[in-house]
DNA sequence: ACTACTGTACTAGTCAACGTAATACAGTTG
DNA sequence: CAACTGTATTACGTTGACTAGTACAGTAGT
């Protein structure tokens, strides 16, 4: 079963933890077209918040096309809709990682901090 | 002088309003640098408002490079400078990476993807 | 049909951030 | 020293984000 953590008192809501946490496992596979997650009220009560925390991470993830809802059953991994084409996707990645690193040289940032800062990113989304 | 007018009511807040009134002075040279703009005291009974709310508008524009102050004598427009304060650069830099990366995560890409395409923007610049 | 699961909708409370104001402090100029 | 300038501290009202309480609605196995 999907494992998820949160900590609170910081300043990252909780319900964007977890559409975080979600969203990674998905990239990374952990999570496969068709498995469902845990039920809204069985994670709550597991991560001890509101029923309805978890169902705006999850509201969030449909809205983004990566899961889908089952009333009555619950929510599933969906194929991600392509809305774009292959080569308009890999379009899209190019420009917006040139865009941001544009960005980071035209503020005088080296190529190792800018890695670093991305490192740090990725670390923040696997917790 | 340089004139300015607020409404009030709407859901856009004054200091902004001053804000962006004066930055389209500059930028349409009905300012020069050198000039001074009205006084905190003097524009916020004009307008009818706190100084302070003037003292944040102008603080702001300070802040993007726009214009001075001079304690005890006034803000005045200076030349641009494009460098932004340390704390500035991170918070951009964090935003724009932060950006690409659920640009690229929204297209489907996985994280292993975008590494590879970053990698290869670096490459590119290398030449 | 009943039961025990699922998701959903509405309402309300808490808290932090934002915008603005009141007031007092500090520097410049003639 | 008077009359201007900007600055800092504190406070207060409003708003929006986040979360919770509660009730409604669909699904599936018995």
């Amino acid at each position: 079963m999907l494992q998820i953590q949160i900590t609170t008192g910081g300043k990252v809501p909780i319900y964007r933890q977890v559409v975080d946490q979600v969203r990674a496992s998905i990239a990374a596979d952990k999570l496969s077209v068709g498995d469902a997650l845990p039920s809204v009220r069985g994670l709550a009560s597991e991560l001890v918040v509101n029923p309805n925390t978890i169902a705006k991470a999850y509201s969030a993830l449909v809205q983004d096309g990566l899961i889908e809802s089952q009333q009555g059953r619950g929510y599933f991994v969906i194929q991600r809709r392509e809305i774009y084409s292959k080569k308009e996707r890999g379009r899209r990645l190019k420009e917006a990682v040139g865009a941001m690193i544009a960005e980071a040289f035209s503020l005088g940032f080296s190529e190792k901090e800018l890695i670093v800062e991305i490192q740090k990113h990725f670390q923040t989304l696997a917790r």
